[in-house]
DNA sequence: TCTGGGGTCCTAGGACCC
DNA sequence: TCTGGGGTCCTAGGACCC
């Protein structure tokens, strides 16, 4: 059996590289995407395009993508707007656009299906494909289709894509960094020392900060000293599951398969405030916002075809300290009641002393509606129906954050995913 | 002027059942 | 009555990724 052949595809600066496509007249400027919506480019009497600054920007969010241009001043992806206006005051300010982001992923994944199709989703930009079985893949270590799929990406957006070949997901992860971007980088295993060892540890997917860190205290930094490591010294410092797994990522080993579909587990709303909430002082302010939440998860269940079982919330305090609490209920849900009375059901366990940052819902135990609604009079075998609470129980209250508007906005709302803000999913799993 | 939003997986303890 | 073990579900937190 001929060794995997796997393909890492990862967009170059995608967010970024989508608003250049809109807004050409920005090629080569610095500019970074992320904050509000408050800072989208007005158009003038003449036609012309003003740009927001980033030495204008007051709030809390951070750079989601920045331009190769923006890069060289040292802001990235992560980095506060406020601290990146220090940096880079000149930087150009966009929006994040994510239905247009969702419409140029659809299109380079679908150009690349075309190709080869055994791709797996890592999210918006990037994707896993296995060419092992594609005809005459293994005469060139997959040069020439390397070449073909970055065709036809650009063909497709007007994009340019980075991409790893190797015999594993892990080896072609980190290959597709070597030549950003629009790079194409092939590796054997018998490169792995010369071209991988060298590399800090922290490149690998899966060693984050932590254990990066934890690694330096144990002397470890490269990949090449982590691969010379003792293997019983790092299941000894961290555990059987993830040191056996260092050090078989060290040596460039991973067997992981190619996954072309799975269900999503959990689905999430959160929001970060504009300024730090006190639960009993700024009630007024935070019903209505976690109601709203409830009401925006409700409509997302309801577009992708999920009811769930177990409602959580996560709350961020002043301090950064994240506390989640979840509630599992008797039956799926997919009503906005069910789901606001669940989180507030949460929230009475939680110590509110401190101011709070941020406020999430979450749905998990997630089952397809169809599932759950399959038609009693069946030729299959009978299993036990499954029940599923669609209504809301007659008698409801509110157990926290109580406030006055909150029933209207509950009423409103009944109608479900229509009221909720659509998110426009193009990447919706559809019902069979 | 620190640090977004949406996910996955793992661990670990306690409840509960057989 | 006592002891012990296995399996599953629920909950909370944490690391990590895009």
């Amino acid at each position: 059996m001929p060794e995997r052949l796997i393909a890492h595809l990862d967009m170059d600066a995608f967010y970024a590289s989508v608003e250049l496509l809109r807004y050409p007249e920005l090629k080569g400027e610095p500019v970074v995407i992320g904050g509000g919506r408050d800072h989208a480019p007005r158009v003038l009497a003449d036609g012309t395009r003003r740009f927001a600054r980033l030495r204008h920007y007051t709030g809390r969010g951070v750079i989601t993508t920045a331009t190769y241009a923006a890069r060289a001043f040292g802001v990235n992806s992560g980095l506060g707007l406020m601290k990146a206006a220090a940096l880079a005051p000149d930087a150009v300010l966009l929006p994040v656009d994510f239905d247009e982001y969702r419409r140029y992923s659809r299109r380079f994944k679908d150009a690349v299906r075309q190709i080869a199709p055994l791709v797996e989703d890592r999210g918006i930009d990037e994707i896993y494909i296995d060419l092992s079985d594609l005809p005459g893949v293994h005469d060139d270590g997959g040069r020439a289709i390397g070449v073909a799929l970055k065709a036809a990406v650009l063909d497709a957006t007007g994009l340019t894509c980075s991409i790893g070949i190797t015999p594993n997901k892990l080896l072609s992860k980190l290959c597709s960094e070597f030549d950003k971007p629009d790079g194409l980088t092939l590796l054997r295993t018998d490169e792995i020392p010369a071209r991988i060892w060298p590399l800090p540890a922290r490149r690998i997917n899966g060693i984050g900060p932590k254990a990066a860190q934890r690694l330096e205290a144990l002397g470890i930094r490269s990949i090449g000293e982590l691969a010379a490591a003792d293997a019983a010294l790092l299941v000894g410092h961290f555990g059987a599951h993830y040191g056996a797994w260092l050090h078989e990522a060290a040596h460039g080993r991973d067997e992981r398969p190619v996954v072309t579909y799975s269900e999503p587990k959990s689905i999430s709303r959160e929001t970060t405030f504009d300024r730090d909430l006190h639960a009993v002082r700024d009630r007024a302010t935070l019903t209505p916002l976690l109601t709203g939440l409830c009401v925006e998860l409700a409509g997302d269940l309801a577009r992708k075809g999920y009811a769930s079982r177990t409602i959580g919330i996560k709350l961020r305090f002043d301090d950064f300290r994240i506390v989640t609490r979840d509630l599992t209920l008797p039956a799926h849900t997919m009503d906005a009641r069910s789901i606001r009375r669940a989180a507030g059901e949460c929230l009475k366990r939680v110590d509110l002393t401190r101011r709070l940052r941020l406020l999430g819902v979450r749905a998990g135990a997630l089952a397809k509606i169809a599932d759950l609604v399959k038609p009693v009079a069946s030729a299959a075998p009978r299993e036990p129906a499954p029940t599923f609470a669609r209504e809301p129980s007659a008698s409801y209250a509110l157990p926290l954050f109580d406030a006055p508007e909150t029933a209207p906005q509950l009423a409103t709302m009944a109608a479900g995913p229509r009221a909720a803000r659509a998110r426009n999913d193009d990447e919706e799993t559809p019902c069979p």
